[in-house]
DNA sequence: ACAAAAGTGTTAAGGGTACACCCATGT
DNA sequence: ACATGGGTGTACCCTTAACACTTTTGT
């Protein structure tokens, strides 16, 4: 059996809760995912999702991070994380490429500014993909939401400090269901993945209570529960 | 940034639940891990992993495959899944290497004969590792507690046949914390993950009401249940 | 009769969901 | 006063865990 070296990309599915883009429509927040559209042969015009060939002497991490960079504000990356590997002899023309694949989330407010070649896109709505590039945002997604569930993840996908119907509109965006903000709150507070910061928002022009403001207790990731919660309604 | 092309190779961590090999020490059951030692320097006289470099115009799980065949009979490979990949440009010495790991599991009353070389290894008391194999032996044990509370992959541990008893001793070897049966039976029939054959078996020198036999529902890898179970006692 | 092993029944506790109801603010 | 959005209380269901008790076998 002979060996030979294979390139080696890697590839992130960086995921943000965005109200659409586009100015008339339905203007409720989607999960969004970040891509780029190829403006060369092979799969022309068709979109991609960020990174690149990994360097010498460079951990994967590090190097889907500068990859990153080229592309959106590292600051704003608040969670990256490894998923599967792709292997597929083919998956790829020409040279053969082994892809490992990741998991990046970025807050909500926040709105870098982006190259000419790269936007947002609904997840639910994924323009023509690139080589294998759509299973690997599905896959993504699937891992996202499962984590949702038993995990404090969604600090990387919120404000700092937040009401908490802001942060049901953003679960329910990144769950692709309904959520009852009651029970969000009582089951991120029992876990103690949220705490209330003492101060209250403002109350909006039509009135309505003002809401009380909470933030995350804590900014890294963390397994907070191993009974999954958060799942759809029925 | 310069790039080059890297080795890639894939590695094993490959459990099964046996009875200590030491003739007259304690004979309880134990989940055991599938080590080579290594002739050659580097890392001369440590314990492996099985694996080796990806060939060309081989998938990864192909090749876990093919290298695996040379330990152990691949016909009793009943289950086979991607873990992490290990990047560090630095892990092993000489050529820079990439490692894409993988969890494979072994019926228990299975015994297939080895090399001289490899030796099954009880988790809780392994030998030197060479490299960074360690860590990803505990990797692979700590998915494979994990999924064992909320899919049915008890099925790649289990003989194709057994009573309610056998199976609490799997599970707990694997997990490493006390099981009970009665529960186990109820979790595990509620979810339909294992079924009764119908057939019970004799009862044992010193007496007891004879078992009933069960077998698992499917032998596919599913999961059954968001809700994790089978936590440690306390 | 007794010990050993297997199986059943019962209870308690915890977590999650659904939903009715109360609270605070703007117009 | 009323509409609007926020927050609390409560009741129910499901799942698991713990353990006492019964059943079936061998000696």
């Amino acid at each position: 059996m002979a060996h030979i070296s294979t390139d080696h990309e890697v590839l992130a599915a960086v995921f943000q809760v965005r109200r659409a883009d586009l100015p008339s429509t339905d203007r409720k927040a989607a999960l969004h995912v970040l891509l780029w559209q190829r403006a060369l042969s092979p799969e022309r015009g068709k979109w991609s999702l960020p990174g690149g060939r990994l360097g010498v002497d460079e951990d994967m991490t590090t190097s889907v991070r500068r990859q990153l960079a080229e592309k959106v504000d590292l600051r704003e990356l608040a969670h990256l994380e490894q998923l599967a590997v792709f292997s597929d002899p083919d998956r790829v023309p020409r040279r053969r490429t082994i892809a490992s694949t990741f998991l990046g989330l970025v807050p909500s407010p926040a709105t870098p500014e982006l190259p000419s070649d790269t936007r947002w896109h609904p997840v639910s709505d994924l323009p023509p993909m690139a080589f294998d590039h759509g299973p690997m945002v599905e896959h993504a997604h699937n891992r996202l939401v499962a984590k949702l569930s038993y995990t404090n993840i969604g600090f990387a996908l919120a404000p700092g400090e937040f009401a908490l119907s802001t942060l049901r509109d953003i679960y329910s965006a990144a769950l692709g269901h309904p959520v009852d903000a009651t029970n969000l709150q009582r089951v991120l507070e029992r876990r103690q993945v949220i705490t209330r910061t003492g101060t209250t928002a403002r109350s909006g022009r039509s009135g309505g209570r003002p809401a009380a403001l909470y933030r995350f207790t804590e900014s890294r990731y963390r397994v907070t529960d191993e009974f999954a919660a958060l799942r759809p309604p029925g």
